[in-house]
DNA sequence: ACAGCCGTAGCAAGCGCTTTCTATCGGAGA
DNA sequence: TCTCCGATAGAAAGCGCTTGCTACGGCTGT
């Protein structure tokens, strides 16, 4: 039925030893030797038995990517180009050898989902992980995550995170590419602050997530030093809950799409009908920001400047086309893909933070007046 | 060092056998004894070794998800769907079982990275395959397709296919959901027809793909039924090369990205500066042209109509929003994840025809005078 | 009371490959 | 010419799991 290694030893008239290391290429074999076997490999049409060879060899070749939403483009890229540096024959030759199996692995978000596809990586003995986007700040999760994460390094697997920040406890990973989140949203709204914006709405992520925390942790850096916080760092009028910004009500949290977008920022706008710029949790969000302002009859950015996060494409697109923040997408994802493939160096230190890079383009301008 | 079956088996005190029967739950073991292994399981932090698995059983849990460009919400939106009905652990229960793991796999439309994937995935003994997107209309590939894919079937693996014709020669597949993409093209140029458009412009896809060649087909049959067409299918005045559509000044081919859209927009509009309506091969495409006409400095759909086709997220937020087709993304990826996992019975014949819903929205309308 | 069964558990034979160790052959050095 | 060594190839022992078949009780039926 299916054709072994065996048969194509029998064919090329040599031992099945010496056909796994035609195939491997890492002994020593004659080279009339090796291309009889080529040769007979080619006739028989022989596939290497992955299982096989994994459980012989205690590795495998698949790399897993995580990312919280595929239908999301923010992760599609990421996880576009780091499959471009894994899975790539790139050398056109029609044979597979040598490259892995990026498999993109969709979690929606899901602390548990996370933690199951982990599981299931394991299993295959994964040769590594590429964990993409925020993580979730719950100390239970984080806690099993670094469990996880340690078993599968201890097993071999190469732990990558991509756009996430590093887990405290983690020691184990071989890097760590982390967004500059706090200082693109810092500097976005420095932007509108220096327009002449003061009364400034935030549509924000969900809560417990890394990326949310760290924008609107910089949009509060930047009103705080322009003196507008409107609750203070150190405990201000409202109840002394930290840093929790939870009570601020120019903030109103929803999940990353466009309709969350839509409705939040309706709420926004019948809780403080007197801002004068918007900014959202990212572009997808903003989009459904735009929508709901123009519904309400406003004009962007004559009555209200609206702002993105991400640089997605379709921003440059959006009219007026939209500010926001350039995260290198595609740069960061096809590093991550390098360093889980051990073709690149682990920045020193382990983490390296990307820049975020301000994007200034038609949806902001003055307030009125 | 790692924990193996024998581990767990020795601490519960049953064989080997036994702990797999458990695990596997296809073959009756007593609930004390199901009880005392679970218990070793969970004391051991056993993780069941994937490949030694699949080489003893002749099967994996992986299922592959080919897509051309993960970084395109069309794709990410299907494989998002399909994996939904594949990965998931449902249950919500911790225990990672059952389950299979959907991977995704980006071929950036290459005939040869497809083929790739393809090896790789039967290397693994793929449990399925599920292949969407459009097919490269290369005689040599699709009968490479074909052959790998009938080798793929006779392993056990099941084929799916998203959104994507079926091959001609295949009968091994499971079942191949195709979007009725002609029957889209065609009415969304009927609208166009029968607002007064005369002259319409086509920003197509790149050549050689099926989905390529059905929407531009329905877009000239509709044409053709208004006396419209420039290249009469009957061999008119340009040279009788049969239904190629390579000659009509009408139609510019390009890569399914916006930048194409916008570059393709502008030649065409040097072309025939008085088309009054431009279509998109898909939105993205369309946000491309947008930005072209009005880069040309005129107003859409006052000056000139242009549609998309997929309505995608972002197409009801564009200003004006886009005329498209709407392609059920989301069911159709679900149901090929369910036809993967042999939870949904195929289609009669095999085959299904999703239809294609024409959404007017704000970017089309008469044109002037 | 005994044969025959059903319900469970164990044995052991692989699944197809990798890899260590050993064998062989043909020179090169003495 | 004989010995020793480098370069190759083969033999064989697993890797960890699944599963067909066998074994063993305790029950039921007569």
């Amino acid at each position: 039925m299916t054709v072994t290694l065996a048969d194509v030893a029998a064919r090329a008239r040599v031992s099945p030893a010496t056909v796994s290391r035609v195939l491997n290429g890492n002994y020593p074999v004659a080279a009339s030797t090796r291309e009889r076997v080529l040769r007979a490999v080619d006739d028989l049409d022989y596939v290497l038995n992955g299982p096989a060879s994994s459980l012989a060899a205690a590795t495998s070749d698949l790399v897993g990517i995580l990312v919280n939403d595929i239908a999301d483009p923010f992760f599609g890229i990421m996880a576009g180009a780091a499959q471009t540096q894994i899975g790539g024959p790139g050398d056109g030759s029609g044979r597979a050898g040598g490259e892995k199996l990026a498999v993109i692995c969709n979690t929606g978000g899901s602390p548990e989902r996370e933690l199951t596809y982990l599981t299931l990586l394991q299993r295959q003995r994964a040769a590594a992980v590429v964990l993409t986007g925020g993580a979730v700040e719950n100390p239970a999760h984080q806690a099993a995550m670094a469990a996880k994460l340690a078993k599968l390094a201890d097993a071999g697997t190469r732990i990558v995170f991509c756009g996430r920040p590093p887990l405290p406890e983690s020691d184990a990973l071989v890097a760590a590419l982390a967004f500059d989140n706090r200082g693109g949203g810092r500097r976005l709204t420095e932007h509108l602050i220096s327009l002449g914006h003061r009364r400034i709405g935030y549509v924000a992520g969900p809560r417990e997530r890394t990326t949310t925390r760290h924008r609107l942790e910089g949009h509060r850096e930047a009103l705080r030093a322009a003196g507008l916080d409107v609750l203070p760092a150190g405990g201000g009028p409202a109840a002394g809950s930290g840093e929790q910004a939870a009570d601020d009500p120019l903030v109103v949290h929803g999940p990353y799409d466009r309709r969350s977008g839509y409705e939040s920022t309706l709420e926004l706008l019948r809780r403080a009908p007197d801002v004068t710029a918007i900014v959202a949790a990212n572009d997808t969000v903003a989009l459904g920001a735009c929508a709901a302002v123009r519904d309400q009859g406003m004009r962007i950015p004559q009555d209200i400047s609206v702002a993105g996060f991400d640089d997605l494409p379709f921003s440059v697109d959006a009219v007026p086309a939209l500010t926001t923040v350039r995260l290198p997408l595609v740069e960061a994802g096809a590093r991550a893909g390098r360093l889980a493939m051990g073709k690149e160096n682990p920045p020193p230190g382990g983490i390296a933070t990307i820049a975020a890079e301000l994007m200034i383009r038609g949806s902001t301008a003055a307030p009125r007046g």
